[in-house]
DNA sequence: AAATTGACCAACCGCGTATAA
DNA sequence: CTTATACGCGGTTGGTCAATT
């Protein structure tokens, strides 16, 4: 006799979740927070199991999630506590703000545990040619130190690595002792007071004098009009000046990009909503406008797409921060 | 150009655990 | 204390896309 299933499945969706569906998965937990994920689905008008949402939102549409390539060190800080307490995934996680215990999983799987495999296989050869007593590290002699400029930690304790490594992500602009100035590590110095990767940043063919180029897609993921929008993610230079404008280092700025942002999308339905005094009131670069254009014309298309226009959430436990 | 292979990653599945009744 | 329920975690699968043959 085998366990009941969470859900019935001949009721529920499975797949890629549509840009409808996390639409409406993001508008109910901004609303009601996710306090019950099991009735979550039927409450927000989703034909998903309640462990699907859950799962989306964890690893996909949480508002801080950080997408894009993993650091150097963060890749040292997952190797090294690996290392350290195996496949625990979610304790890794946390040592990695921004980062899923799935993404982990994935880039373990697919990079770090090949590139440990090449590097262990080279250090017996290196022994084996060298006869020498390059093993004292035990077990920690694999670290990914082949790649140049790395933080130079093997001489640590293995807790004491991630912990430092951890340290480096949280204060890249701090000097650390044996921090070098890779390329590798140059995002960090570019963005100063966000050390995320900077997945919104343009790709090579994308650029034009280092704007972003705004593509007539009707289609837009609505997900991408909100993450060029995002005053947190470090984007072009217009942005950053943008963002130095309108104060969004502050919790107050945060908010007036909220309400700029229902505004854009034509979300407030009456003048309720809108920004009350000048203070308030934000300046809109001509690629956020054409963007929640994009974002308009696609939900055009979708006309059973349902919003709630309240505010994002924005404080620390709601963030589980 | 078509077929095959491999890499990547989002999503699913099932088990262990926490918690409320 | 026992049982039922829901959540969280880790392993696995399957779809997509790019590289290779």
């Amino acid at each position: 006799m085998g366990r009941a299933p969470c859900c019935d499945k001949s009721k529920v969706r499975s797949g890629p979740w549509s840009p409808e569906e996390d639409f409406k998965l993001i508008s109910f937990i901004q609303k009601h927070g996710h306090t019950n994920w099991r009735a979550l689905p039927k409450q927000a008008g989703l034909l998903r199991c309640g462990k699907s949402c859950r799962l989306r939102w964890i690893n996909y549409l949480r508002p801080d999630v950080k997408r894009g390539n993993f650091t150097p060190q963060e890749e040292q800080t997952i190797i090294d506590l690996h290392t350290s307490i195996g496949n625990k995934w979610s304790k890794i996680a946390s040592y990695l703000p921004g980062r899923t215990d799935n993404e982990i999983k994935n880039v373990w799987n697919t990079h770090l545990k090949k590139r440990l495999q090449h590097t262990r296989k080279s250090d017996v050869i290196d022994y084996e040619a060298n006869d020498s007593s390059n093993m004292d590290c035990s077990g920690s002699s694999y670290s990914a130190s082949s790649t140049s400029g790395e933080i130079n930690v093997e001489k640590l304790p293995i807790l004491d690595q991630a912990v430092h490594n951890f340290e480096v992500m949280k204060n890249p602009n701090e000097k650390h002792a044996s921090d070098d100035h890779s390329p590798s590590s140059s995002s960090h110095a570019s963005n100063v007071s966000n050390p995320c990767p900077d997945h919104t940043q343009p790709e090579e063919g994308d650029v034009d004098n280092g704007e972003i180029e705004i593509r007539p897609d009707p289609d837009l993921d609505f997900l991408q009009v909100l993450d060029s929008l995002d005053p947190l993610q470090p984007t072009t230079t217009e942005n950053n000046v943008w963002k130095q404008e309108n104060n969004f280092e502050s919790e107050a700025g945060i908010s007036k990009w909220l309400r700029f942002l229902e505004s854009e999308l034509g979300l407030t339905s009456d003048d309720d909503c809108l920004p009350k005094d000048q203070d308030s009131v934000i300046t809109a670069t001509p690629q956020h406008t054409e963007l929640c254009h994009n974002f308009q014309t696609a939900e055009s298309i979708s006309p059973e797409l349902e919003y709630c226009p309240v505010m994002w959430p924005c404080s620390p436990s709601y963030l589980g921060i």
